[in-house]
This record gives structure tokens, sequence and C-alpha cells, in this order.
DNA sequence: TTAAGTGCAAACGGTTTGCACCTCA
DNA sequence: TGAGGTGCAAACCGTTTGCACTTAA
């Protein structure tokens, strides 16, 4: 990937622990260091940063999706239901496996737990 | 809630097991009952029945939501990397709680796994 | 030098809204 | 009869696209 001023925002913007934003939010945020920068390059930028598992893309609403610069396996996410503040979560175990005897006819290599509930600001 | 020519449509298209419809799907097939049924109508239909907790919202994709007339607690969600069929799944034990001392000031109250992987006929 | 990256502006798809009309209870 | 439900059409919002211009390597 060549390095361009846009790309070098884009990294300083998606960068440090429980970041998740939409990608107008990453878009409001670079345009503070690069005025200039578009929304075409927000995407295009955020679209390749996922293919390449820099970025995981969330989709916890179904509003807009959420990029998450942490791709630690593993990780999870907790959605606050009154502010809708969004923290990443670390199990001491795995998920729990699918049983196989009731499905086993999925075969599934991934898990992803969202959790719900109040954080220590609303509860 | 009164009952309505498009309420009963929208009754017998989200019915049975193992459905996951977008609002769009949820419209065509009503209309397959009711042609003059509108859209306005179902989403202001599937708004109600999810406050009402008979219909459970799935952000399952960035795309559009999903509409899950299963509402049975506990229940998670397995999605084929392929085809993006969704199947419903049930766990033989309750999802993992959220560790208390790594997150103290978190309090989760529900819990929903999303699988990745293949489905029988993709793998 | 040139392939890769960028900006603009229009288009797109799903969702939401305002409002007048209709109808179930 | 009237509150609640409906249909229409426009607006909305996040995302995607096509294309000409620019630039890092």
């Amino acid at each position: 990937m060549r390095i361009t001023a846009q790309r070098r925002a884009l990294a300083s913007v998606l960068h440090g622990p429980n970041v998740h934003l939409t990608a107008d939010e990453i878009f409001d945020r670079a345009r503070h260091e690069l005025p200039e920068i578009s929304r075409a390059t927000v995407y295009n930028t955020i679209h390749e940063l996922t293919r390449l598992g820099e970025l995981l893309e969330l989709s916890l609403d179904g509003r807009s999706k959420r990029y998450d610069p942490n791709v630690q396996p593993g990780h999870h996410h907790f959605v606050c239901r009154s502010c809708a503040a969004i923290h990443d979560v670390n199990m001491g175990q795995p998920a729990p496996a699918l049983d196989g005897q009731a499905h086993p006819e999925l075969h599934a290599d991934t898990a992803h737990i969202v959790y719900g509930g109040l954080c220590a600001a609303c509860s």
C-alpha cells in the first residue's frame, strides 16, 4: 500500500483502544487533520484495510457499520442500551462451540458475541 | 393491536422456523397475499412488533436488518460465509457471562452469538 | 513514467416521514 | 364515532460508483 497524506490521517484516526467509528465519523476526524480528504477515499481505504484484515467491520445496529482497529481474535463487544457506547471485551474463555449434535450440518469457524446492558455511566 | 387484513398477511409471512427476512422481502411476500399493502405499513408493523417483543431485529450484515419471529431467549445465529444463509442455533449451554474481573463496570443482561462458517450445501 | 490513489458529484438502496384518507372496534 | 391504521410520495442517510486528475515510488 502506498503511503499518502490521506492514509496517514486515517491511520492516526484509526488508532488506539476502544475505537469503533462509523465511516462518517472517520471522515469527520480525518478532515480535522486533512481538510481536503474526500469521502470516497475514506470508503476506499477502510474497505481495503478490512480486506487486508487490519480493520474489523462491525454490524452492531442496523444503521451504519463501525470499524474496529482491534483485530485481536476472540475479542467481543458490549453495547450500552442507554447511550449506545461500545466497549471491547475480552473473555477468559473462548466462545462456546456450536453443538455438533444439534447442528451437524453447520461448520462454524468464527464466533462473535455481542453483549447488551448498561455501561458504568448509565447504570 | 387492531387486526387488519395487512396485519394478517404480515403474520402469515412472519411465521415458521428459520425465518430471517429483510423488510423488503417481507413486503414482497405480503404483497402476494395482499397486493395493495404498502411499504410504510410493513415498516410500521415490524417496528411495533419489535417494540412488543414479538419480533427480533437482527443486524448481521451492514446492509439491511432482518427480522426473526423466533424470539426464544438464548437462541443464536449461524451465517454462511458463502451463500449468506442464516440458521437459528440453540446452544446446550448459555453464552459465557462477561468476565466481571476484567470488566467490572459493564452490566450485561443479554448476549447474542453470531457464528460464521459454511453451511451444509456450501461445504 | 505509470499504476495506484484521490476528489467530485451523481446515483443507489434501504429506511423514515408527513399527511390525507380509511376502517376496525 | 374516533383513535388507530394505511397508502403514497418525497425526503433522508449511509454507501457506492464513474471518471478525470494527481502523485508516490
